[in-house]
DNA sequence: GGTAATTAGAGTAAAATTGTCTTAAATTAT
DNA sequence: ATAATTTAAGACAATTTTACTCTAATTACC
């Protein structure tokens, strides 16, 4: 799975945000989109963190769009949500355990590397707008 | 992550056997490569089932490759290790789960779809060849 | 001040991945 | 035939990642 089940609530709550004239607080979109509470406050927090959400504290706070939806990429919001941009593989997570140590002279590396540019480059070309239509 | 571990070691093993002039055995690859021998025996198993390898048992058997490199696609590889293709986003998986129960009118899903074929067919078209070099 | 909301961080639970073990079956060499 | 080698199969265990919860603190509005 390239990407996981927080950003798909990430996306869900983008697109509820978005068509919502007054900011919507974690607990009206879990309610609406049924998401565990929580667990989507946390999501929240992290796309107001890396500015694609402004958050509201207190009474009729809660979280509106900081950019407009053309200007949000999908490889923002996954990188702000799971902490990291989308990886096809990960090799720097499997240090201890690489068969060719180090990755030198490793034959796949190479075609990985590519692979991961690819998916990166798709993913910064797609806007928010490109998602969820206009 | 979009590929797994055990598809690395498919690669990896690929990549060997068909630089071996005799059968490869999980033993022998588990050596070299340093992997994990009866992980990767499983590996070896279904990408024999799949018609990648052709395994040859008693005693000087090992793994042949069953067709060219130019012929085996990533696409195949990675469903025949992983059990199913690699996967953008399955929400197949979380149907007791949906927040739009049935993805009938889900904003994001018709993204998805279109995300899951532009993998599919970039996997489609790699092929070993184009991933260990000639 | 009181209430409504986000923030922060630790902690838990569930699921997927990764890896092991044991036994059986097949093939080859002697 | 028999022994040695090697794959096949499946249950099981460990580890890692993902998914989610809880509690306490903070901020802002009215
Ligand atoms: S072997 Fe190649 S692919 Fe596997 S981890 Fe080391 S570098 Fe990455
Ligand atoms: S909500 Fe849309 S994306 Fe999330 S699971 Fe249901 S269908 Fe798939």
């Amino acid at each position: 799975m390239l990407i996981t089940r927080a950003t798909e609530y990430a996306l869900l709550s983008l697109d509820y945000i978005r068509k919502s004239d007054s900011p919507a607080g974690a607990e009206q979109l879990s309610e609406e989109l049924n998401i565990p509470k929580s667990f989507l406050a946390k999501i929240l927090q992290n796309l107001a963190k890396k500015e694609i959400l402004v958050s509201k504290k207190g009474a009729k706070g809660g979280f509106i769009l900081q950019k407009k939806i053309k200007d949000i990429t999908l490889f923002e919001i996954v990188t702000a949500v799971e902490g990291r941009p989308a990886m096809v593989f990960d090799c720097t997570q499997y240090i201890d355990t690489c068969p060719n140590n180090g990755a030198k002279n490793c034959t796949i590396s190479p075609f990985l590397t590519n692979f991961q540019k690819k998916i990166d480059a798709l993913l910064r070309s797609l806007s928010l707008e490109d998602i969820i239509g206009e």
